[in-house]
DNA sequence: TCCGCTGTGTGTGCCAGCGAACGAAGGCTC
DNA sequence: GAGCCTTCGTTCGCTGGCACACACAGCGGA
């Protein structure tokens, strides 16, 4: 158990990991679980293992909009160390596996007492920030073709597997584009032969070749973790 | 100077905002003036009296991207509360005016000595995340005459005029439009009497009518900042 | 076996916004 | 007054979004 396996834990100082993982359960996320909706007091945080979560902002008159993803590299409920107990997005699961849960009320007792645990947050907010920041600019600026090859790079790397249940009107509504484009742009990456996909089942066959079709804000995304977190 | 004008300031406790007042120096922010590049250390805090400053992400092979806007209400700098004293964004003064300067060093140093300061600037980070995210989601739903519109209003609240100097080419940078698009909303809004402009000068004439033509994600920052900061 | 649901590939008409370019008018300098 | 820069208006052809609609393939249940 020295690894838990989530990154932000696995780094905490022995007697604080011990003491925050003695208070967390072990949970499994199941897909399309709503772990909150935003504006909604927060109930518990979450540090992925296996699963990953997506965050979505809400506009009113308009499906939701992924404006960031989670998983063993991060948590959610980082905003706690702001000091403010209302969720500020919709979180939704996004792959299955396990993860480990806290209750708010338990993980602020745990926050006062670790001064490792609230530096380790700190970091990941600034981080976060950071990518809220450029993907508004990815949004606006990339086309459909780089930032779905994006997408699926970080989704790679939070499933840890080369293959992975998404399909086209999904990945429409993360990317906040008609289910029509998606299917052009992922056409285009089959046939350059980057990856395979079949009634749902998608397969990353290229990485590199996908790390090459996507937008800079994967490579800048990979910086910022790199920088800050580990 | 009980009322130090700008409202993260005004909010401190007599003792804490004493203190830090002290370690501040007034200076004034000229249009166009850099007040950091994205990824370089972090030289300085300013709290904007008058003035106002546009947050702006950057895109590699892309203009900038205005994605938040700072005055009297805010504050530049507060990512220091997260210990990274890395410039996140590149900031660029918008509206001339006044504003209280103090070196990273020293408003470490008042950060620790104060924790209204730091539960202030933990309120004002959780907004601010709020707002990036929404306005990502403003940025790919919403057209650009409502963009418009809460842009003009959004600036107009820190200006604290109804006059202020802005040109069609600027604000399509800000909006990450072309400058057509601009020019036809703007002759929307004003043949709609709700402003009037003439070679940079813009003068609001009806707020009301404006706050109706802008998107919700207006109405939405304001309730945000009522929320949390005051 | 047939029906119905889900996932995917098309197509049509329409509109917002893009890039590029040109032109007109206000206002400054010399 | 001439020349020039800034600001704003307009046009053209095009991309890529929208809504809606239909076809078809796989698959599971009645």
């Amino acid at each position: 158990m020295t690894t838990a396996q989530n990154h932000l834990i696995a780094k905490l100082p022995r007697a604080d990991r011990k003491r925050l993982l003695a208070a967390c359960e072990s949970v499994e996320l199941a897909i399309s679980e709503e772990i909150c909706e935003s504006g909604t007091p927060s109930r518990a945080v979450y540090f992925p293992v296996d699963g990953f979560i997506s965050l979505v902002a809400q506009i009113e008159g308009h499906p939701g909009l992924e404006v960031g993803m989670v998983g063993r590299e991060g948590m959610f409920g980082a905003h706690l160390a702001l000091g403010v107990a209302t969720e500020p997005l919709r979180a939704v699961v996004q792959g299955r596996g396990s993860a480990w849960r806290i209750s708010t009320t338990a993980f602020r007792r745990e926050l006062a007492d670790s001064v490792a645990l609230q530096t380790s947050l700190h970091r990941y907010l600034y981080v976060l920030m950071s990518q809220l920041a450029s993907s508004a600019g990815c949004l606006r600026f990339h086309q459909i073709g780089p930032r779905l090859a994006r997408w699926l790079l970080m989704t790679q790397d939070r499933a840890h597997a080369d293959k992975f249940h998404v399909t086209h009107e999904f990945l429409a509504f993360m990317l906040g584009v008609r289910r029509v484009g998606i299917t052009a742009a992922a056409g285009a990456l089959q046939r350059a032969g980057l990856v395979i996909y079949h009634r749902g089942e998608m397969t990353v066959l290229d990485r590199r070749g996908l790390e090459a079709a996507a937008c800079g804000c994967y490579a800048t995304d990979q910086r910022a973790y790199a920088d800050w977190i580990r």
